[in-house]
DNA sequence: TAGTGGTCTAGACCACGGG
DNA sequence: CCGTGGTCTAGACCACTAT
């Protein structure tokens, strides 16, 4: 028999996930869920604890609990949204979308991404230039069927990233991170020599089994760095 | 007022890191902390579990709870000890000591480390071959202060990473990844072309603010990748 | 002031697993 | 078997904060 505060826990996340409770809705009162479920309210108040520490969650006194605005990536170091970390260390940080276009994945490439082949895609190419020098050329695969709204999206006001984590809650990623030499396209973009050694991130994300999107960002290495502070499975925040 | 579980909690995760208790060792039951603490044993069971969240300590029924083995890095991707990486992805793994010396702390490496001038360290460099190609360069430093074993650790049965592990529980790490070009002295330990581009972690790691080691593994940018799959704050396991 | 979450109790029953 | 942890209750009081 599963507990009680792990179905409820499910049931909540499942919402979420699914996009039913959008960002900033209004989860009910920990007593609306103790009559629901037929259980105390200690037993919700365990559930909601557990989605408060997923981030899935957040939660004030008196007037009450909501949906999260979705996540950075905060289990992975945080390679995250390229402006808000620009930001954050007190840079000036601009992008341009240098290509966008609606494509259909050939098999190899869906086999590569173990997606579906045919499926609609919208491919897009983003430089990001962070205290004026060129930080990042990033090459990202949004699926048009997880993400019908990309379609018509210029990503003018946010960078496809941050657009992406307003609109799709994740539940699964991937990641790989490489060092490789740049090649002459990636050399002319971030204005440096072909064959310097450049900083590689893969990352590929789900929305329960759906793929989201599939981004491939590179660093100048003399340029940027992926740090972090990580304390074995930060809790209390 | 600081609730009754949260003290707990802390009382118990300072005497693993101190090392009072030591891995295997066998915690108090829960009976026992609610009578010491003067509180029901739903309160004790709050601290347990998220000690148990951050990986601290493993409870078995009937038997008991213990101090869990030294933690791998599971909050960053496994970027941990290269013989399990290797291991794990069924390659055959061996390392060699290059070198081993012991020495003060000079001034100016001190304060790059946060560290005191003047400390006594153990310093390494160690190569790892994983199926038969020279795989990482590994340039580490220990406090012998926070590490005396070390002192006449000769790595002969495991390698610093492993050997550390066992010997010292972490609380506290900061990593750096960057991609960089191989200098003269890597290129030829590495078996590369000189300006090669190569992965380089830094690790630095601290239990209770005392520092326990430095590290810089340097791979050959086409022979090694960092990767993980992550979901939003791993926790049923 | 009143509504919400945060913590806590003093019990209880059950599940698991070693002897 | 029986000791241990896992879950749960039906309340309670307190802390915070929007109004």
């Amino acid at each position: 028999m599963e507990p009680i505060y792990l179905r409820i826990f499910k049931d909540i996340e499942a919402k979420i996930l699914a996009g039913d409770w959008r960002p900033g809705h209004r989860i009910p009162r920990e007593h609306d869920f103790a009559d629901d479920y037929g259980c105390s309210r200690m037993t919700v108040s365990k559930a909601m604890t557990a989605l408060v520490e997923r981030g899935l969650v957040v939660r004030k006194r008196k007037t009450g609990s909501f949906v999260a605005s979705p996540q950075i990536d905060r289990t992975v170091m945080d390679i995250q949204d390229i402006g808000t970390e620009a930001t954050l260390a007190g840079y000036e940080h601009r992008y341009e979308i240098l290509t966008r276009k609606i494509e259909t994945l050939g098999s190899v490439e869906a086999a590569q991404l173990d997606s579906t082949s045919g499926a609609e895609v919208l491919r897009i190419q983003c430089l990001h230039i962070v205290d004026g020098k060129p930080t990042a050329v990033e090459r990202r695969i949004i699926l048009l069927d997880t993400v019908p709204l990309a379609r018509n999206e210029s990503f003018a006001t946010a960078p496809p990233a941050k657009w992406l984590l307003s609109q799709v809650p994740w539940s699964r990623a991937k990641h790989v991170i490489r060092a490789v030499s740049a090649d002459a396209a990636t050399a002319r973009i971030l204005e440096i020599d072909r064959g310097e050694p450049c900083l590689n991130l893969i990352r590929q994300t789900w929305q329960n089994d759906r793929m989201v999107t599939y981004v491939e960002i590179t660093h100048p290495g003399d340029r940027f760095q992926f740090a972090g502070i990580f304390h074995p499975a930060e809790k209390t925040a």
